[in-house]
DNA sequence: CGGGCGAGTGTTAGCGTTCACAGTTAACCG
DNA sequence: CGGTTAACTGTGAACGCTAACACTCGCCCG
């Protein structure tokens, strides 16, 4: 029987119908005691009646908070970060607050920088970056002093918290799987130099490559793609057994190519990537890779980024490492003389 | 030399800086004409000095716009979804508008309209929902009247304009192709019966057999999923030639179980996907498919929804159709007897 | 029986913008 | 040289909400 208003409901609307003043609303909108159970039912059935819904602008404009949350990512259509974004997104979501997403085509430190000043001036609580390049952690000196934020792999900012994914022990448990099964060294095709993730599963399978005593190769480098795992794949030395991919996307490129040139997998060479991707278990052959879980990386970076809204924010951890698992599957087997 | 001020300024203090009432700085901010030049200069020269940001909450308590889209997404990790939201948020910030996400684990009418509830009371311009299941797109009936919308793969959603793949045409592409190489007839794994995007391929593929006066075989039926499709592999018959999947990642699946069985392909078994991943090419053997321009379908979104949002909207066209195109790679050849 | 207390409610004053005006110049025209 | 006009600038009032405080009861206590 409600009449289409021209213009929405406001407070005042509501406190008219229930015949309470506006404050009175606003503190059963807001959960507060010393409301009468009686008004309270009056105030509610008001408000259903009008459909009311509390403008969040106002609110904010008061309360200073908007219970928006900033999201800095690179390209999310990669599995990796689109994994990462969506548990942030989860991880807030239960939390009560929104996420403003802005998502880079490249990353420069200009355009992070631009990104993290513009999601500023939106108004947002606090602020998350996915920052898996060099560049991209270095821009994280821009954000505002008094503005929370939390990095995902961001190296070693000054300033900011940081959540990451365990790089270096995924590559160790990569690499000395591989040497497990017998093999005399390790390949490695390693991603793009200037990124944190690159440089941390090079960094784990050289470590455990000379913790052995073994032989390290020359690195082959690829820039995530397939197409360039594919590449390396063409490049990779008759004599090697054994090759750790830095992601399942490149080591798919890399089976197809050694499957191109007739080396069998893994009776030839044995092959590891990283990330699992749901579609790792069906290449050819299924890969054994390492599992990040993305999940988790969001949810950590959301509790770091809520814990600095606390009033008296707790012994703000600088790091939180979420570890890394190995996944067997039919790619590695022991090498071919063994 | 600035003081960190306890709280951030305001354009009063800008106007005090610069000499000038607050007014005159909303005018520069705003672009507006009729300010004096050196006026214009002083404002600008105090705001940079200040560290200024004019606050969107208020701007927007009075505008009534906030300049932020909410958009509601089924999983967020998968390729598809990803890559649209990716396009809608490009398209969304080059007009200079922010994009608040939701992003489902599972589509129910139910969830689907919580979403579109909690985004409508975050005081948001407009909304996208990426709804490629009927439970989603019945769902779209609970977007308020007053609030602009956008449906992506809506089916036949009643008051809200749709933009979508030519689902059909792409199935009929892929099918015709593998008819014109001299296969008999086509077989099919489908997607989930709830999917629009299934629907339209299955129909795509039936009636291009019966406009070809083939046969049509029993359909399979996947979940999108790589293990459905490795199911379907291990089902379908010794007699099938050819094979249309619904989806690149069961087609990797469906690949996946044919090696396994000894099945060659493309020599004794064709295989067409859909969507062309990133990682198609690289398959055993590289994948026949139909691509997606999944970013054009988000700027075409966002450019019905910015219409909608025209003082004066234009003829508003109800469904925008984006073309699909095949792919041909190399797991589809002429059938084993040709 | 006066005073204190706590529950319940109302009043007022912002929050930082933009909008609708109302001024104030200086320039220009006949 | 009076009057119209255009360019520029300022004033006051919203926008819808919350925070701080003030008020009114009824009740309990000494």
């Amino acid at each position: 029987m409600r009449v289409r208003a021209s213009r929405p409901p406001v407070m005042a609307d509501v406190a008219r119908v229930a015949g309470v003043s506006h404050q009175t609303v606003s503190r059963v909108l807001n959960d507060l005691p010393n409301v009468h159970p009686s008004t309270r039912k009056r105030i509610l059935q008001a408000i259903e009646e009008l459909g009311y819904r509390r403008n969040l602008s106002a609110r904010a404009l008061v309360t200073r908070h908007s219970r928006v949350l900033g999201v800095v990512s690179f390209d999310t259509t990669l599995y990796g970060p689109a994994s990462t974004v969506h548990g942030i997104e989860q991880a807030a979501r239960a939390a009560g607050y929104f996420i403003s997403i802005v998502s880079l085509k490249a990353i420069t430190r200009d355009s992070v920088k631009e990104a993290i000043q513009h999601l500023a001036g939106q108004g947002i609580d606090g602020i998350v970056v996915v920052a898996p390049q060099r560049q991209a952690a270095q821009a994280l000196a821009s954000v505002p002093d008094n503005l929370p934020a939390v990095a995902v792999e961001g190296g070693r900012a000054r300033k900011v918290p940081v959540v990451s994914v365990d790089q270096v022990g995924g590559a160790r448990l990569a690499v000395q799987h591989l040497l497990d099964l017998g093999h005399e060294t390790v390949w490695h095709v390693a991603g793009p130099d200037d990124w944190l993730e690159a440089e941390g599963r090079l960094k784990g399978w050289r470590d455990t490559l000379e913790a052995a005593g073994r032989r390290v190769p020359d690195v082959l480098t690829g820039d995530w793609s397939p197409r360039s795992g594919y590449e390396a794949g063409h490049r990779l030395p008759a004599e090697a057994t054994a090759v750790f991919v830095a992601n399942d996307q490149m080591a798919l490129g890399l089976l197809r190519a050694l499957s191109e040139r007739g080396v069998r997998v893994p009776d030839d060479v044995s092959v590891v990537g990283f990330d699992d991707l749901p579609e790792a278990e069906f290449f050819s052959p299924p890969l054994t890779t390492v599992r990040q879980d993305f999940g988790l990386v969001g949810r950590h970076s959301i509790e770091l980024l809520l814990g600095q809204l606390q009033k008296d924010p707790p012994a703000r951890q600088r790091r939180v490492s979420v570890a890394a698992s190995l996944v067997p599957r039919a790619s590695t087997a022991a090498p071919p003389g063994a």
